[in-house]
RNA sequence: GGCGCAGUAGCAAAGUGGUAAUGCAGUGGACUGCAACUCCGCGAUCGUCGGUUCGAUUCCGACCUGCGCCUCCA
């Protein structure tokens, strides 16, 4: 079987096939550089790094762009509450969000456009949207709306497509007053006036700074072409974002469509419910690695479909750890052989059905189990075809001592006390002391330290 | 009001028109000085009520419950 994605155009499954396949195209959303990201953020990023993987795995040519937005109203309210300069915060937030999502084990994307580097393009899209009809400056004198441009969604038939809705049910339910400068209230802003203390650039209509959905257009267009083969993001994104960036790529293209493939996350939800600054129960990422290694939290991600909402709860983690364990204990021991990505496995096929992971993982176990009823060169092709998998899934990427050995987070006992525990309680056995190497044994259970016996000797893990 | 999603064992999570993968937890056993690891075994009729069908958890309808979007949002 091919590769079979769910296209939020058409709300199917449908077989992928490139535009072109020597170059195949994929964007996805990044974040807005504002604070740390949170684990929401980290769900399209993981799971689109799978699609990525995936997708390299059959096309020799792939590029992945994930944008930041480091220009936008959340990040100049950051900067007036910090007092610091936007590009300060803006900068240490990007860093921290690739180092976040390089600790989830993604792969580093092939472009990472910024927003503010490509102002000028930006510009020429709405230039050629105004030329084109398709936009138009706000028409007033009034000092505090001058310089506004909008993009006029009467003037496209299509508008709405994506997100299944007609202009008519969008503004009955409209929560928001409708600006001055708007001819239609559907109509929504490529650009807008910056005052003094704020950041801009200038432009045909004033110093300003663009509206959040060009900079996606501008960079697609720039980097990856007028139409690319699949656009992802989270499904809040659908409207407005991908929607008017549809919008404003379809009209300044002559009508070419934006994306083939559209593609859409879920949410995550804390404890059954959304994430919210007014519930104050944001997981950033950033805090949960100090709890949890990056791979229980991929694991997490990717033990339920990318497209179902996921409720996100400590013991999910603790579970998934206990999971990833099991794991990691299995290959414990056993000599590495290269990895080998078993292309009729039912792990990969899964994969290559709308992104199965959970069925993906679930045959990293029967592997495992099928490693113990073979031997020999039977045995070290099932090891390799289990870090084939384990490899396109971004799993059990890290040395297995060093996952047993690593810390848990807290104060804990230091390896060279444990292995000086281990030696006494070894002199005790030999003493056929067993009551005091027991006493030892339980000590180290009391401090979250396990201790496993064989003919080898004596391994230890935290858990 | 408009559009849309979900409801599967204690928890998590796939899936199929012909009596339901997998993981965690629990539990019985083998192994062990005792354990751990590992191995073998054990649990659900799929929100409710109807309909279609030889047969539905899977299709259709209604209902109940939970949730998302409707220009801040992954």
């Amino acid at each position: 079987m091919g590769l079979v994605l769910y296209n939020s155009l058409n709300r199917k499954k449908q077989a992928f096939t490139p535009l072109d396949p020597q170059r195949v195209t994929l964007y996805a959303c990044g974040p807005t550089v504002y604070n740390f990201v949170h684990i929401g953020n980290a769900r399209p990023a993981v799971a689109f790094d799978t699609l990525y993987r995936v997708l390299r795995s059959l096309y020799s040519n792939v590029v992945y762009a994930r944008n930041i937005t480091d220009i936008d109203d959340k990040i100049i309210n950051a900067s007036k509450d910090l007092g610091e300069e936007i590009n300060v915060i803006s900068n240490r937030y990007s860093e921290a969000y690739f180092k976040d999502m390089a600790a989830l084990n993604t792969l580093q994307p092939d472009l990472a456009p910024y927003a503010t580097q490509h102002i000028p393009e930006m510009i020429r899209m709405v230039e050629t949207l105004i030329e084109k009809g398709h936009a138009y400056a706000a028409d007033t004198e009034i000092a505090d709306q001058k310089g506004h441009v909008l993009f006029a969604v009467q003037s496209m038939p299509d508008y709405g497509q994506l997100s299944g809705r007609s202009l008519e049910d969008m503004l009955a339910g409209a929560r928001v007053e409708v600006a001055s400068y708007k001819k239609y209230a559907g109509d929504f802003v490529l650009w807008k006036p910056s005052s003094d203390s704020e950041p801009g650039w200038y432009s045909p209509w004033g110093r300003g700074r663009p509206g959040w959905h060009l900079e996606c257009s501008a960079m697609i267009k720039k980097h990856l072409g007028d139409t690319i083969d699949i656009h992802a993001g989270g499904q809040d994104l659908i409207f407005p974002h991908h929607e008017n960036e549809i919008a404003q790529s379809c009209c300044a293209n002559n009508g070419k469509a934006l994306a083939n493939y559209w593609l859409h996350n879920g949410f995550i939800n804390i404890d059954g419910e959304k994430m919210s600054k007014s519930l104050g129960n944001f997981r950033l990422v950033n805090d949960l690695l100090q709890q949890y290694p990056g791979e229980v939290l991929r694991y997490v991600i990717l033990s339920s479909h990318y497209r179902s909402e996921q409720n996100f709860s400590k013991d999910l983690l603790d579970s998934a750890w206990r999971s990833m364990d099991s794991l990691y204990g299995f290959i414990r021991g056993i000599d590495s052989v290269e990895p080998l990505l078993n292309r009729d496995g039912a792990g990969y096929q899964a994969l290559l059905d709308d992104l199965n992971t959970p069925v993906a993982i679930s045959e990293l176990y029967r592997l495992t189990k099928e490693v113990n009823q073979v031997s020999g060169k039977e045995q070290q092709d099932k090891i390799a075809e289990l870090m084939g998998l384990a490899d396109i899934l971004g799993l059990l990427q890290q040395d297995p001592e060093q996952w047993f050995t690593q810390g848990r987070g807290g104060d804990e006992i230091s390896a060279q006390e444990i292995e000086a525990l281990i030696q006494q309680r070894h002199e005790a056995k030999q003493n056929k002391d067993y009551a005091g190497a027991d006493a030892i044994r339980q000590q180290l259970l009391d401090q979250g330290v396990v201790l496993e016996d064989s003919r080898d000797g004596t391994q230890w893990r935290r858990s």
